[in-house]
DNA sequence: CGGCGGCTTGAATACGCATTCAATGATTGC
DNA sequence: GCAATCATTGAATGCGTATTCAAGCCGCCG
């Protein structure tokens, strides 16, 4: 375990490509040619070099690699709140994927409702290939400085009208009819939201979609609080108690969180404050589809978006893979949202049967192992 | 907007100090020195560089940078968990501080029960100046060639003796002990774990901290479950079934989670499926003091991990400031560990009153009945 | 048998910045 | 008033790798 240099200082001994080449007796071309794939490099040669590599523990420095090259393989994701399980969802998905095309994530979290220029601009400085941008406002200049050097920036779960940064996200207004559609369905007939951080078009899209259905069913009023804070849990959780402190309105019997996270909190806040299960005295639903709001004490019914799919369009945006492709400029990719039946709302008789819910076991069924 | 040059392949015009120095009319060396603090550079020259620098949105290539510097301000975050709340919360912690630092994080993910050597390589190829290292295991080889390079790499939540790598973690089995005490205090006669993965000393040690203080309270056995597919919420539920399936012992009446996620997973079962509900049928506790743990649906019994004293503590063994420092081998470092009231087991007398609590609103007030 | 193209190879150079070194001008001390 | 110290400056060099370029080598075709 201990070697014969023991309390040595950090010699930092790193065995570079001239290193390897002297005990190769080749030169340093040929070093770099052996850890470049398709080089050009006899088989027998590359082997005396991955074997001399070996013998130093000889690792290639990436970092002189990129100043040659320009291209570091590091893509930078920005993201905003990783107290909403959502996000780490995201940030799972594409660290899988990420790794799979050889490339390395550089994280940047910044404070929910702050505006991610200072972040942005560390990134730069890294001379990352991309940006992955969710949960996080972005100046118009920042945008522009990093179409000017050509680094792709996609924003994740929003878009900005009239930016030149693409957007992938689902289809918050679809989404927010289907909730509404579901609550209708059920015969509730007075509504309520709670909504986090109004800024930003994703949480009004859904307002709107919700709104705008509700108006077809002939429903003309809904009530939308605000939770302090932005969106969190807790938030949704003060906001259910501002709810209904509010005498000026009857007692809503729908309630839609704005997200899931949110939604998860009224419901315990309704539960274990106010007494009330859903969706026995209350209906309610979410947003997101995350794999907390499916377990035991909630099986919310919310509409899902469809993660898998959102990270492949945000990684063909960029187009990592071929650089010299013009960066796409205001694309906005919105992909469809669906309907996942819980049990905070009742569920009408055309859809009694089994459905395609989050993934995870199957509610109440055997619990099957996997994770 | 869409500036004049619109459907302009990636110019790629990235501005450097040797554009900045002839915009201000001054030595590259000026540049480079008006971006180093505390380099020596009239404040008028300093402006006027900055001012050019402005002008063409410069931005230092720390690449370029790191590649004379031989110092990337880079941490490699490697993590094998995101599924648990815990590590997320890790990361946070980590991110939040390594920025104040003015560092960035190259984040690893590393499939659950994974060696994470490959992601070592990876990072070591980056020219990280540090590896942090949560729930994932390490070859002797790895951190042989991690301290002949002179990177100093740290076990979080984990130790691994003999090794060369520190490692801070909290007293895991002093933990083991609170829990089996308030287990016994409470009057419980049948003991039951549910353990994930059994690798690795930090599961082993809140076993033996649980299994010894029960001993000292004169029970010889209890019921050790290990999860099917390591430590996963859903694990744990499966985990649960299997025990009530085993006829050969008295059904538990305690039950130690060897992690919150896991506790949580538990507690979901026995009241879903079961129909069993903590502490009334079955004490529950858990391990880690996440703040999910503690939302209504669980208030659960459990060890709180001082997260911010590890993070400190790690951040110090790495010395970031002062590369020169020779770098700790080997080293043990266990924080105390605490014991968290929740409602998942009875609190005994002497601890009546307000105790300190995870940071969530307080417990359930008067449930009134609206209805 | 001559020539041509393809595959390998090594020397040299560029990548963008930090830093050393020597020189200059400014300032202080005696 | 002169020497000595100090702050500021720019030229030059190095960091470790990828890549270009020209040269060497081989086999193959006509």
């Amino acid at each position: 375990m201990s070697d014969s240099t023991d309390g040595a200082k950090r010699t930092a001994s790193r065995a570079t490509s001239f290193d390897v080449a002297a005990l190769a007796r080749v030169s340093q071309s040929a070093v770099s040619r052996a850890f470049t794939p398709g080089a050009s490099i006899a088989k027998e040669k590359r082997d005396r070099v991955l074997e001399a590599a070996r013998k130093l523990n000889y690792v290639p420095n990436s970092i002189a690699s990129s100043l040659s090259t320009k291209r570091t393989n590091i893509v930078a994701v920005i993201l905003g709140n990783l107290r909403n399980p959502f996000y780490v969802h995201v940030l799972e998905a594409f660290s899988q994927r990420l790794k799979a095309l050889g490339r390395q994530i550089l994280v940047f979290t910044v404070e929910p409702g702050a505006d991610s220029d200072d972040a942005i601009l560390d990134a730069l400085r890294y001379q990352i290939d991309a940006i992955i941008l969710t949960a996080a406002q972005i100046s118009t200049r920042m945008t522009s400085i990093c179409h000017q050097r050509g680094i792709p920036i996609v924003l994740f779960n929003r878009y900005i009208p009239g930016s030149d940064a693409s957007g992938v996200r689902c289809d918050n207004v679809g989404g927010g009819r289907l909730i509404a559609e579901a609550f209708l369905a059920a015969g509730a007939r007075s509504f309520a939201m709670i909504t986090g951080d109004p800024r930003g078009t994703t949480s009004q899209d859904r307002v709107r979609g919700f709104v705008e259905r509700l108006l077809e069913g002939g429903i003309r009023r809904a009530a939308i609080e605000e939770a302090p804070g932005l969106s969190s849990y807790d938030g949704a959780a003060a906001a259910v108690l501002a709810l209904f402190e509010r005498r000026d309105r009857p007692r809503p019997d729908a309630l839609f969180g704005i997200n899931d996270i949110m939604a998860m909190g009224a419901i315990d806040m309704l539960r274990g404050r106010l007494g009330l299960t859903a969706p026995r005295d209350m209906l309610v639903a979410g947003f997101d589809g995350i794999l907390e709001a499916n377990r035991e004490p909630y099986r919310l019914t919310t509409v899902r978006q469809p993660i898998d799919d959102m990270v492949e369009q945000t990684l063909a945006l960029m187009h990592l893979d071929d650089p010299d492709t013009p960066i796409a400029r205001g694309v906005d990719m919105p992909l469809p949202a669906q309907l996942v039946w819980g049990e905070t709302t009742p569920r009408p008789p055309g859809f009694a049967s089994a459905e395609a819910r989050a993934a995870t076991p199957r509610r109440r069924g055997p619990a099957r192992s996997r994770n």
